[in-house]
DNA sequence: ATATACACGGATCCCCTATTTCC
DNA sequence: GGAAATAGGGGATCCGTGTA
């Protein structure tokens, strides 16, 4: 049987003690298949050095009776062969050691701990990615294949008969061909209860959210009509049996959730236990398979066998939440931000206070989560796709992972050009080792001298720390012992640390993705039509360029290197500080310098002479370094810290001639700040840069300092906003938002590490003499009079102060008014 | 444990000394 | 008058959140 067919999701069993892999897929008329396959299962020993072809002979002799009973089935070695390798990036010879199960490749690396073996490489990279890397097939690539069709066949235990597929097919032969891209069959869904607890509460409703499809699930009866959408059932238990019955009868590729790892889909387990209900959703009838992902922090990730279960919340933590405006990842902000579309309002209550007449509208608020996530999967799916394609792993996997494990997956499924066998995991000890560590030395802040200035060019350089790797050749397997003559060196902590001229395998493979990236980005910029998919991989490009030397210094990485990251920063140092010599040689004024990217002056220079000389500057840049335009500025504002001596750092806001502004690091932008703070600060920011002086700024403040005093403000704006990082118990400084956290929990208010905590501080009730701020903390809903000094003097005059003094105005004097001391009053 | 370092700034913690309170 | 409690100052530390 010959068909096309694009791989979606893998999965492992064994048969008669070999490995099998089952991959999930369809085929071009939509049809799903399942493809069985096999590959040869080898571990890599690496050779000492001086071996002679005798002592090689007889190692060989002696693993190839390696032989093993354990976990009740036989494993042995099959045969071994010699080659040439590369281990990060020298010549060795090398013993390609064949056996029987994947699974057994460690206790047979074990046996292997013999004097002629350096080193045992190539048996922790689990059986799915080794399998992957052996045949090539890779997740959401088309292929022509041609194989056997298993129908009823009592081959691999009758494997086909208990599937839910329309074909089975043991695999022959395949061929990577050209298609459209596949059209994902994708079902939403969500769930309302009552206590958000796992599993301690009634499953109140269930939506689902498809193309053509849209239902909630509900035993609540109310009166009157109701929306068609709404199906009844008897009680809980019959709802997760529904539920079941709707996933299986419209088996989609993808099941999506929102957080559905950390809830939706292990409160369904948990209920469907409760009731005894076998929660078959795979398409095998196995129940969702839950892993840890992590130390015991609840951190879970729930697989249905056959059906890719996406938790949307993960994919956009890695891949897109450093680029977004939304200040949480709720969805509701999410949405917001990529489809323009809110949840529905809806006041979360205890399902025995809502009244007969809300319930339609808790339907309908249900069913708009799933309609919102359905909306974000289609959003993102492009990006799926291709993060999927560039690491080479399947999809379920490549969703959850972390930037770290993105660049690493990149890596292991690029060594195969270099003929490099892949490095191991660390041991837990190393990683111990690494931990302990001390800090090296990161990025160069020019400290800058505050000031309102006008007619700023800002220069960068692209993938800094990305382009610094590969242009100085930075990494694990290009660090020399010795300092030689002709190689890359720097002082780092007061020793020199070289590289290697010759390209490693590393700093190659991230100039690809670079380079591959420009192009990309140079084509988006061109085409007049917005194409999704070559943005979606510019992006994944963009990522993992950023990622890798993060990577470099992560002490959980095959190929952890500190030296080239501390190379990496001070490469990059050395850099800006020679841009920043240049560009002030030539008659500029730099004012600031963070990491990557320089402001300043343009002392009558126009910007036709910039961008010349821009391209003069990177005419002389070493490599693939390249400084970027990253705009003109008509005015920007530099403060000093809060001591008032110094100028502060990643802190500054810009306008461009357009009028956009451009704030960093001020409280405006920082979410732990109350809202009529950040918004008074905006608007002074604003006014002095549009203005060019600061009088309707002062105004402002006055009017705003008038309003606090008569109480005119509302409490919502005055909301300060925290986030629990940790277990309450584990705080060691008892601050605002952990009493505020305190506080909810004795209302039963659901908190978790992660909740915003909000609350205000209002007047002393307690008349004490020598009064913390926690001690007037107080809840949103809770009854107060907001304490007036308090947020004059913590919140807006610290969020102006320094922004006046640049025009040396005290505003302390302002808030104030008639009386001289503010403290002297207590 | 789940990419790195640098940086700001609020609030508490903690130690010290001076002052007040209490017997 | 002397011991104990309290106030207040100031640096260290904790903590959250940014920039790059």
């Amino acid at each position: 049987m010959k068909l096309q067919f694009i791989p979606i999701d893998y999965d492992y069993f064994d048969f008669e003690g070999r490995n099998y892999i089952k991959i999930i897929g369809r085929n071009e008329q939509e049809k799903r298949i399942c493809v069985i396959d096999t590959c040869e299962v080898y571990l890599w020993a690496i050779l000492k050095n001086k071996l002679k072809q005798k002592q090689i002979d007889s190692l060989i002799k002696k693993i190839e009776k390696i032989k093993l009973d354990i976990k009740g089935r036989t494993t042995k070695v099959e045969k071994v062969e010699i080659h040439d390798k590369n281990f990060l990036g020298k010549q060795v010879k090398a013993l390609k050691i064949f056996a029987t199960n994947y699974k057994d490749l460690h206790d047979i690396a074990d046996k292997l701990d013999l004097k002629e073996i350096e080193k045992r490489r190539g048996y922790d990279l689990g059986f799915i990615t080794h399998y992957i890397l052996e045949k090539k097939i890779l997740p959401l690539n088309w292929y022509e294949i041609e194989g056997e069709l298993l129908n009823n066949s009592l081959e691999f235990g009758g494997i086909d008969m208990v599937l839910d597929v329309d074909f089975c097919i043991k695999l022959n032969k395949l061929k990577q061909i050209e298609n459209s891209a596949l059209n994902p069959k994708v079902l939403a869904y969500d769930i309302e209860c009552d206590e958000f607890r796992i599993g301690e509460g009634e499953i109140l409703m269930i939506s689902l959210f498809g193309e053509n499809f849209k239902k909630v699930l509900t035993w609540k009866k109310i009166k009157g009509k109701i929306p068609e959408y709404v199906e009844y059932v008897k009680d809980e238990a019959e709802l997760i049996e529904k539920f079941i019955e709707y996933v299986r009868k419209i088996s989609p590729d993808f099941l999506v959730g929102y957080f559905s790892d950390g809830f939706d889909l292990p409160y369904i387990k948990a209920r469907a236990e409760k009731f005894k209900i076998k929660l078959s959703l795979g398409l095998d009838n196995s129940q969702p398979k839950f892993h840890q992902s992590g130390m015991g922090k609840g951190l879970v990730t729930g697989k249905i066998n056959g059906i890719v279960h996406i938790d949307l919340l993960k994919f956009i933590q890695t891949a897109y939440s450093q680029y977004m405006q939304s200040e949480t990842l709720s969805l509701n902000e999410v949405a917001n931000e990529f489809l323009n579309e809110r949840k529905k309002d809806f006041k979360f209550k205890h399902s025995s206070k809502i009244e007969e007449d809300e319930w339609e509208k808790y339907f309908e608020y249900n069913l708009h989560d799933s309609y919102l996530t359905y909306g974000l999967f289609q959003k993102f799916w492009p990006d799926l796709i291709e993060f999927t394609r560039v690491m080479q792993e399947p999809i379920f996997d490549v969703s959850r992972n972390g930037m770290s494990k993105n660049v690493e997956d990149f890596i292991i499924h690029n060594l195969e050009r270099f003929n490099e066998i892949p490095e191991k995991r660390p041991t837990y000890d190393e990683i111990g080792q690494r931990r302990q560590r001390e800090k090296y030395e990161g990025a160069f802040v020019l400290e800058p001298i505050p000031g309102l200035y006008e007619k700023i060019a800002i220069f960068d350089f692209t993938s800094s720390y990305g382009s610094v790797i590969v242009t100085y050749n930075l990494s694990k397997s290009t660090l020399l012992e010795k300092n030689e003559k002709d190689s890359y060196s720097i002082e780092i902590g007061g020793e020199i640390v070289s590289f290697s001229k010759k390209p490693g395998f590393f700093p190659e493979m991230l100039k690809d993705i670079i380079i591959r990236r420009k192009k990309f980005k140079s084509e988006l910029k061109s085409s007049s039509t917005e194409d999704a998919v070559k943005r979606a991989r510019s992006n994944a490009f963009k990522l993992l360029a950023n990622a890798a030397y993060g990577y470099q210094g992560f002490f959980g990485a095959r190929y952890y290197c500190r030296e080239a990251a501390a190379a990496t920063a001070a490469f990059a140092k050395k850099s800006i500080k020679d841009a920043i010599e240049n560009i002030n040689k030539e008659g500029y004024k730099t004012i600031y310098s963070d990491t990557d990217s320089i402001a300043f002056l343009l002392n009558k220079k126009t910007e036709e002479q910039t961008k010349e000389f821009l391209n003069k500057l990177n005419e002389k840049l070493p490599g693939i370094m390249e400084l970027e335009l990253e705009g003109f500025f008509k005015r920007g504002l530099w403060v000093t810290t809060r001591g008032g001596e110094i100028g502060a750092k990643k802190k500054y806001a810009l306008v461009d001639e357009k009028g956009k502004l451009k704030i960093r690091g001020f409280e405006t932008v920082r979410r732990d700040w109350c809202t009529l703070a950040r918004q008074v600060q905006n608007k002074v920011i604003r006014l002095i840069l549009e203005d060019g002086n600061e009088s309707h700024a002062l105004n402002f403040v006055k009017e705003t300092i008038k309003k606090i005093k008569e109480r005119k403000i509302s409490k919502e704006e005055l909301i300060i906003r925290t986030q629990l990082k940790k277990p309450i118990s584990e705080y060691k400084a008892i601050s605002p938002h952990v009493v505020a956290a305190k506080k909810m929990q004795e209302l039963k208010i659901p908190i978790d590490v992660g909740t915003l905590i909000g609350y205000y501080i209002a007047e002393s009730t307690t008349g004490k003499k020598r009064e913390l701020i926690r001690d007037k903390v107080k809840l949103p809903d809770e009854k107060g009079e907001y304490d007036i000094v308090y947020y004059l003097e913590h919140q807006i005059l610290p969020a102006v102060e320094n922004i006046f003094q640049v025009f040396s105005i005290n505003t302390k004097e302002l808030v104030d008014g008639k009386k001289q001391t503010t403290l002297g009053e207590f």
